[in-house]
DNA sequence: AGTGTATCCTGCAGGC
DNA sequence: TGCCTGCAGGATACAC
């Protein structure tokens, strides 16, 4: 669910609303969520000031004044509500997991309907050691094509496949890594490592220019993801393959299909997504199909 | 080692 | 109306 441009707009949108917050008080209403005794955790976190949010990959993190931080994982349904809040009364949590009350009053919900995420408190020692184990953030100024096709030629998975894994590049899920996919007319089950240079730098440039637009979106809402503030991610309007089968491709008019592979869908065009290797590159839609890189 | 599959959980849409 | 099946943005434990 929530990708790396979710998890990014509700950072955005919580730093206002809980920097400077002190916890006075932790609610564990469903432990499975943790990955500790809830006391253990409590223990860690109560009396805590919170000093920064950041987003890591697709994990929300509240920083924790002595060197702590609480990582969230919102799984497929996670959210992160501060309450009250004008949007909370029209869209209450359905499934809270967690509360963190703050001494001024109010609190943050973890709210979780199918409890895939996870919420745990962990030294900055212990994140970063977790955080080292993650691949390189998409959107890093330093992560260049030359990366990505040096990621791409080590592994013989599916490219959608290796899109998801987490440790390869942080971030991206099964929605942008096929919009990626699409706009750089590559083939959702063509191995990683049978894509060209120039193949690997169209999708360098598609994978950034879609979370970029997707962030600056506010993310895609499809049902559960809600921003901190309540609202919807308005990408869904502009998704170019994903959950569109049997519909009119945007630049050749042939039908979208449906894929499964690794228990997950994949969404491509026949016609602009070849699966032979080697193939020939759609010409320049009006899409704007990222050009190679020069040299 | 590197892949693919099953599983955790709830809710909803579609078929009958 | 209601029951059944399949599907969902993620991560991980396992089998091969």
């Amino acid at each position: 669910m929530p990708e790396l441009p979710e998890a990014e707009t509700i950072v955005r949108g919580l730093r206002p609303a809980v920097v400077g917050r002190r916890i006075r008080r932790i609610e564990v209403l469903h432990e499975d969520i943790l990955r500790e005794r809830k006391s253990a955790f409590a223990d860690k976190v109560r009396g805590a000031l919170i000093v920064g949010v950041e987003r890591r990959a697709k994990n929300v993190l509240l920083r924790l004044e002595g060197a702590r931080v609480v990582a969230v994982s919102l799984g497929m349904t996670g959210r992160l509500l501060p309450l009250p809040s004008v949007a909370a009364v029209a869209d209450r949590p359905g499934h809270p997991a967690v509360r963190f009350r703050f001494e001024s009053g109010g609190s943050l919900v973890f709210d979780d309907t199918r409890r895939f995420g996870k919420v745990e408190c962990l030294s900055d020692g212990e994140w970063a050691e977790r955080s080292d184990r993650m691949g390189p953030e998409p959107l890093a100024r330093a992560y260049t094509a030359a990366c990505l096709h040096a990621g791409l030629v080590r592994s013989r998975a599916p490219v959608r496949s290796w899109l998801l894994d987490q440790r390869r590049i942080a971030g991206v899920g099964n929605i942008y890594a096929n919009e990626a996919l699409y706009l750089a007319g590559v083939h959702p089950r063509r191995p990683a490592r049978g894509l060209t240079a120039d193949e690997a730098a169209w999708l360098h440039r598609s994978i950034r220019r879609v979370l970029r637009d997707a962030i600056r979106a506010g993310g895609t809402t499809i049902r559960d993801y809600r921003t901190a503030e309540g609202g919807r991610g308005e990408y869904g309007r502009r998704l170019l393959v994903y959950g569109r089968m049997g519909e009119p491709c945007a630049r050749c008019r042939d039908v979208v299909r449906r894929l499964v592979f690794g228990n997950r869908s994949a969404f491509y065009c026949p016609t602009c997504q070849p699966a032979a290797e080697g193939a020939r590159a759609p010409a320049s839609g009006p899409l704007g199909r990222p050009r190679a890189a020069r040299g």
